[in-house]
DNA sequence: TCCTGAACAATTTAACGAAATGTTCAAAAG
DNA sequence: CTTTTGAACATTTCGTTAAATTGTTCAGGA
């Protein structure tokens, strides 16, 4: 499918690797050696690949988040209409890590991985680009009068800190409730508010303002 | 208005003035001879008040999170339809913890008292009493067919970790969004996932199967 | 371009006494 | 009987050290 040189290949190997290891042993714990043992080679040959540990953490958290989005991606890109675009692609990204162990029990060691606060950096590109996708299509459903107008960059903001929300309450703590079930009603709930009745009505500002007796 | 005996009022006393000094220093940097000294006692006779300073932490917390809960319960109470009972519920909370400085400063401080993991008790009394209050507006709507049928159990406790994760991200930490105008964007959306059209049609199963083109 | 291995720098760990803080309780005050 | 005191006692933190571990650099070689 893809071709790929041979220091992709080997760098693409070496984020896998690492991810394993600190998945299983947690940041501090797997020391730089362990990663190029596994490897076969000498931690200092890391250092041709990476600037120090910290980027090397960082590298392979990166690496695997975006193989991630794609997960979600693809199955937005499979879709046709914007409903079953959202749909699919917030069924595709949990499916992705349900079926994720090792990102996941990185997650579990480090759940600030999704911080998106504003002093750190670290993921945001990420993230943000991450947010693009859901943002795009939101605004493709307020151009095709199927979603209610919105303000698409407070929305999908807000629409992702609600997946991140469920991931970790899921997959970070693992809360009795929290259940798929329970995703899915929230994302039902959810589309039911953003999707207007099939009789599109243009602008319908209706803020609930008339009190219904 | 409240009647109280002078054991209750000594006790809220400390509550308060324990609140201020976890808030400006924290749980480890307020010594438990800080807070006697603030309420002019020996620290060994506030031993006769709580168990140790873990426990005058926690009741502390339960009696401000209690005072909030009270303050959305009566927003609450003061509307008779239940859309407008879940806005201004919502509404209300945000204020509250808008205009008190001081509560805030001690969540951000330990953001944890939200957890409400499994394995940690805590506040999860207070939280699953506030969660209860929405959980009855969920089923009062769904009784009077202005609600969606739903899992009131799931849809509530998803609905209660959205508003936590609202607080976390706008008061614990500062995100540059996630402003006021992004909560009430949020809160609509949410009402019209809530809430069926005026036509109240019984049943309304509809799973969004039929695709429209 | 990629890798080695040894030198060097930085961080972590353990140990330990001193200081600070948390907790108990007999006795006294109200 | 309830509330408070104050000193004794228990526990935890802090500051300091030295050794061990781990992270990083780099001259040189494949």
């Amino acid at each position: 499918m893809k071709i790929m040189k041979e220091r992709e290949k080997k760098t693409e190997l070496l984020f896998e690797t690492a991810l394993e290891l600190f998945a299983a042993y947690g940041y501090k714990k797997t020391t730089v050696d362990d990663v190029a043992a596994r490897l076969s080679m000498t931690k200092g040959n890391l250092y041709f690949y990476v600037k120090n540990k910290k980027d090397l953490y960082e590298k392979t958290v990166n690496h695997a988040l975006n193989q991630w989005k794609a997960a979600g991606q693809k199955a937005m890109e499979s879709e046709t209409d914007v409903v079953s675009q959202f749909r699919s692609m917030a069924i595709a990204a949990i499916e992705y890590i349900e079926n994720n162990p090792t990102l996941r029990q990185v997650l579990m060691n480090d759940p600030s991985i999704f911080t998106i606060s504003a002093n750190e950096d670290r993921f945001r590109k990420t993230n943000e680009s991450a947010m693009a996708i859901l943002k795009a299509v939101l605004e493709e459903g307020v151009r095709q009068n199927i979603f209610y107008p919105m303000d698409v960059d407070h929305i999908s903001e807000y629409l992702y800190s609600v997946y991140i929300m469920f991931l970790i309450k899921r997959y970070v703590k693992s809360e009795s409730s929290s259940s798929k079930t329970m995703f899915r009603e929230a994302l039902e709930l959810t589309i039911r508010g953003l999707v207007m009745s099939p009789v599109t009505t243009t602008a319908a500002q209706t803020t609930s303002k008339g009190g219904k007796s």
